[in-house]
DNA sequence: TGCCAGGCCCTCTTTAGGGCCTT
């Protein structure tokens, strides 16, 4: 696994908590290597529930397209193979590393890497941002979309811009030569008015 | 029938409450 290869993945589900019952209906992940996306995974899922009409109105997502799905089981072993090693980004991770815990605990696999949060992140470099919804913070920083939002693998993808333009972002206000995953992470856990303080002494030491 | 998330973060804070995010 490269040192920079990050994996952004995102859930569309029947609700908010797994421990209530919600399950996956869909994932989409996208992979990041050397700052550009280089590979993606998407399918949806049948959660052999009904969903709601809330849940089909937010994403799109019809309770005929999901029967025709294929099993959690199925499409969560092919998502192990893909997931591999590499580090995981999620917009909210919270939510997405609970389901993704949840989805691989049913087939008794488990997840070794660890999480990084976009949002917690977009929190710290973007303050003066007047949402920090995945959608506002795309439009605050003009990344190009293709439209789609609610959907996992357009989710992930935008997940992944915003990814790659808060490192651009960090390079060119800081003039960091590279900004690792483990980089972004401490900032995220972070109070957000040590992080400038921080980066400046992260330049320092690098210089040397 | 009745239940209905959880982590972060700010503040009128720590013997707490509520908004922001994710579906």
């Amino acid at each position: 696994m490269g040192k920079y290869s990050v994996l952004v993945i995102d859930f569309e589900t029947t609700g908010l908590s797994p421990d209530n019952g919600d399950r996956a209906i869909e994932i989409g992940a996208v992979l990041i290597q050397n700052n550009h996306i280089s590979d993606r995974f998407q399918s949806l899922i049948n959660p052999k529930m009904r969903v709601s009409s809330f849940i089909a109105d937010y994403t799109g997502i019809t309770n005929q397209m999901l029967k025709k799905a294929p099993p959690a089981d199925e499409v969560m072993h092919r998502f192990v193979d893909f997931m591999a090693d590499h580090h995981l980004v999620a917009h909210n991770a919270s939510f997405d590393k609970r389901f993704l815990d949840s989805e691989l605990k049913r087939i008794r696999a488990s997840r070794k890497q660890e999480f990084a949060c976009s949002m917690l992140i977009s929190r710290r470099i973007y303050p003066d941002a007047p949402s920090h919804s995945l959608q506002s913070i795309i439009q605050y920083r003009e990344i190009q979309t293709n439209g789609q939002f609610h959907r996992a693998l357009a989710d992930a993808e935008m997940t992944a811009l915003l990814w790659i333009n808060m490192i651009n972002d960090l390079k060119a206000t800081y003039g960091l030569s590279s900004v690792p995953f483990e980089l972004l992470q401490k900032i995220s856990r972070m109070s957000k008015s040590l992080v400038p303080k921080y980066l400046k002494r992260v330049v320092e030491e690098r210089a040397g």
